[in-house]
DNA sequence: ATACCTGCAAAGTCTTTGCAATCAA
DNA sequence: TTGATTGCAAAGACTTTGCAGGTAT
């Protein structure tokens, strides 16, 4: 592929070179526009949630503008690939986590937040036997909070 | 109000009256679409899962027709007031559940389907301390499977 | 070479809203 | 009477898709 051109990616913790590698390790095509992507959503190694919209956002103020279309579809090839998960909150907006790991959130209703819940809770937790013909995909915890 | 007319909810466990008497219990007017509408998500007794459309198609079934804006609406302030619960899965449709309580669900992500799931998971869970300024609204257990 | 990816604009889906008419209290 | 509620159609927010051109392998 071509050499990147953006800037904020280039001084940022993630480099191109290691942004291409996480794609090719997730089997994903190393495309100028995911490298992008990539270097904005993991750049700062700090965990976050963001939407399809704010993404797109942060793409323009960094000069390397993805167009919206593509910035939903790969957050979606991301989260299939894994390296992003979705996080449902009221469905006002969908977000996606850069932390793919299982782990829970507080979400504020009033202003819209996530927040990272650090233990686990549900280390203990004992499913209930699947329904018949079924398995399991993962289990979304979310405490609902009002500031 | 006006007598109602909806033989669908005449023949049902829950009567209009009853119907009307719950709205009165929740603070809500007793209005006809919204009789109707009671009647049909409660009239069976047995809590289920339902969105906003398939409770629009419903009432056009019965013969007692609420227009797709009054059912939103409707939807939304039975949910204000407490008899209804919002479920949220994967966002491509927000789904209605008839038993308030806190309760949770298997999530078929290939069916679209929710399970309720009968115990209670979480009645030893610890949460952690809230964020400063902020109060416990609730808490929601999805778990998703795949059939 | 070839299958995949991108951007654009258009379309789609689900939900909310403006407004005049109607209704419950 | 009076504020709440309804239906309709239009608008809105968010997301997906068709297609022509470009790109990675």
């Amino acid at each position: 592929m071509a050499d990147q051109k953006c800037m904020t990616c280039a001084t940022r913790t993630v480099s191109n070179e290691r942004a291409i590698a996480m794609l090719e390790k997730a089997g994903l095509r190393a495309t100028a526009p995911r490298v992008i992507l990539t270097c904005l959503l993991f750049c700062d190694e700090s965990h976050n949630h963001i939407t399809a919209e704010e993404l797109y956002e942060q793409s323009i103020e960094a000069d390397c503008r993805v167009s919206l279309a593509t910035v939903y579809n790969t957050l979606r090839a991301f989260t299939a690939a894994g390296i992003l998960r979705q996080v449902n909150t009221d469905c006002s907006r969908v977000y996606f986590d850069t932390d793919p790991n299982e782990h829970h959130h507080f979400y504020d209703e009033k202003t819209g937040k996530l927040i990272n819940i650090g233990e686990n809770l549900l280390k203990d937790l004992k499913l209930p036997p699947l329904p018949d013909g079924t398995e399991l995909k993962g289990v979304d915890l979310l405490v609902r909070i009002s500031s």
